[in-house]
RNA sequence: UGGGGUGUAGCCAAGUGGUAAGGCAGCGGGUUUUGAUCCCGCCAUGCGCAGGUUCGAUCCCUGCCACCCCAACCA
């Protein structure tokens, strides 16, 4: 099966590497993906993911899964398996290059007694609030903490002494000795050890001393070898302190971190913090909800791999803000799945048809294309007798200008078989149309048209008596505001939620040979998108499917 | 008001001191038993603004403007 050839256009990253890879610099390219284990990857990550990951299967050279677990208080277990299967599913292995900040916690400490050593970091003893307060703001210098001078001797006792547990959280932190006056907040005395009695999901209670994030990513970096450290523009303020923790200690290699710009989706939230919130107060079911933005939500929701990658490559990697259209998103997921996706007919809101000159005891076995432009693929049963199952929308009583489908007297195409005429119109005691009699053409079979006539229209159907029955789920964005929370003084983004994300249809009728549905393989339903089993709800014996995407629609009309 | 970034079409995004790639969207047309797909064509005298240097500036210089990030013992 081919997926689509991805547009390549280059971009500054790649420039950087290849020209240091020409220019000998390397011999290879080593980068990372580094995810704290608090919460779930969403599609800004595989943006980060493809970009690690991709660089190296692009030139030669390796990129290390690290989790940056310096944080235990927020950090779980659950994380680190749901991330790992979502960067697998992406389509990457990171073979024995799984690594954690915590790996290097020993090292790491020994590096801070070398720098205590060399008289470039110091416990400091006061409150939080103190080293706030003297952090100064962003036009006021900070000012020197009253411990800034302790001698070398006490410094590496009291920080012994953190280690081994004698003070409780709060008591005295470490701090790198750099510039109270720096305009660049980050190199003001920045802490880079604190004291946390709390139990590491994978050191245990080894540490009560855990390094922070300025301190351990650019050393993490440099013990994995990696070339190029790749990071979101926040991170631009900090580059001076990762090279200046480099440039204090004898480090195996100096890392070059390079920043880029943070996707920015309509409709949607990517920021944890919303995301957590969205699953724990149950706007909705969970992380993998298939309205959510994340990894696990796409994946149910019926995207695949291929269009991720594809949507990774259309966005580009600039340093540029920016704020991508949805609709880019489905039209990779459309683009990726029309030539995979087997197709069928089904039918979402039914309105019965009895083909008046088809007796009841008649059952006719049609069959069609499992994709019409590839035949090879075989071709599918489609039973046709006197009751069918159409669209509700597909028959207008009063059609409004344009309108290519049934109408009474009109004629329309049955897919895949014939050309029936609408003779009368049912409708029960509140006016609502509940049945439609029609006479079919037999002599409109596949491949003939009806003889001095033009049928302009046509519309799927299923037998009612061999359909099968199926839940059907429509999703549509989660927001209904392209920026949630942006037009609210307080930003609440909760308040622009769209209540009308999911839609539940019960009473659907899908083709009999749909029966044989699998969980990960895309249907196209004809006319309608492209749909595939729910991997938590679906059962043998009740379908749900839920709809990934529409098609495109250029009929503007309804 | 300090520091760090970014401004090229509706949305992304290449690009170079020599006269603005590509994608998405949009528009027009063709094919079609999916109003899908596919095919063809159109779509920036213009690169945040104003000056300057130059034969020539989106690119170099100067000055502005707008937006984003930074004052966690988060990452």
């Amino acid at each position: 099966m081919s997926s689509p050839e991805p547009v390549r256009s280059t971009h500054f990253i790649r420039n950087i590497i290849q020209e240091d890879l020409q220019s000998g610099k390397h011999q290879e390219i080593v980068t990372r993906f580094p995810p704290e284990p608090n919460g779930y990857l969403h599609i800004g990550h595989a943006k980060s993911i493809f970009l690690n990951f991709g660089l190296v299967q692009e030139f030669t050279g390796h990129c290390f899964m690290r989790f940056d677990d310096t944080n235990p208080i927020n950090e779980d277990e659950e994380y680190v398996q749901a991330i790992l299967e979502d960067v697998h599913w992406l389509g990457f292995d990171w073979q024995d290059r799984l690594t954690h900040a915590s790996d290097y916690f020993q090292r790491l400490y020994d590096f801070a007694e070398d720098l205590i050593q060399q008289g470039r970091a110091y416990v400091d003893s006061q409150s939080q609030e103190s080293i706030r307060e003297q952090r100064g703001t962003l036009t006021e210098p900070g000012t020197a903490s009253p411990f800034r001078e302790r001698s070398t001797a006490e410094n590496l006792e009291l920080f012994r002494r953190m280690k081994s547990g004698e003070f409780e959280d709060g008591a005295h932190v470490l701090r790198a000795k750099i510039d109270m006056v720096s305009p660049n907040i980050n190199l003001r005395d920045p802490v880079i050890y604190r004291i946390r009695k709390v139990t590491h999901q994978r050191t245990g209670n080894k540490w009560c001393l855990y390094p922070m994030y300025d301190y351990t990513h650019c050393l993490s970096d440099a013990l994995e070898g990696i070339t190029h450290s790749l990071c979101t523009l926040e991170f631009e303020d900090h580059r001076p302190l990762y090279d200046w923790v480099l440039d204090q200690l004898d480090v195996p290699c100096h890392p070059r971190q390079i920043e880029f710009s943070r996707l920015n989706l309509q409709y949607t939230v990517l920021s944890k913090r919303r995301l957590i919130q969205l699953v724990e107060e149950g706007h909705v079911s969970d992380w993998d909800d298939p309205r959510m933005p994340t990894i696990s939500g796409l994946r149910r929701r019926g995207y695949t791999p291929e269009s991720l990658k594809l949507f990774a490559e259309r966005i580009g990697i600039s340093k540029a803000e920016n704020n991508i259209y949805m609709s880019v998103l489905e039209d990779c997921i459309r683009e990726d799945l029309h030539s995979k996706a087997p197709r069928a007919m089904a039918v979402l809101r039914p309105l019965k048809v009895v083909l008046l000159n088809c007796p009841e005891d008649q059952e006719e076995e049609l069959d069609a294309p499992v994709h019409q432009q590839f035949p090879d693929r075989g071709r599918r049963p489609i039973p046709l007798s006197r009751e069918i199952f159409i669209e509700e929308d597909d028959f207008d009583e009063d059609p409004p200008e344009g309108f290519h489908r049934l109408v009474p007297g009109g004629e329309v195409r049955l897919r895949n078989a014939y050309v029936i005429r609408c003779e009368e119109v049912i409708k029960d005691a509140s006016g609502k149309v509940i049945e439609l009699r029609c006479i079919y053409d037999p002599n409109t079979s596949r491949g003939r048209k009806p003889e001095g006539r033009k049928v302009k229209g046509i519309i799927h159907w299923v037998s009612a008596a061999h359909a099968v029955q199926a839940e059907i789920r429509l999703y549509d964005r989660l927001f209904s505001q392209p920026t949630p929370g942006s037009d609210y003084p307080d930003k609440n983004f909760l308040l622009d939620l769209n209540p009308n994300s999911m839609e539940i249809l019960s009473q659907a009728w899908l083709e009999p040979n749909l029966i044989n549905a699998e969980v990960g393989i895309a249907y196209q339903f004809e006319r309608l998108g492209y749909f595939c089993l729910d991997s938590r709800d679906s059962k043998t014996d009740s379908l749900v499917f839920n709809r990934i995407v529409t098609l495109r629609d250029s009929w503007g009309g309804k």
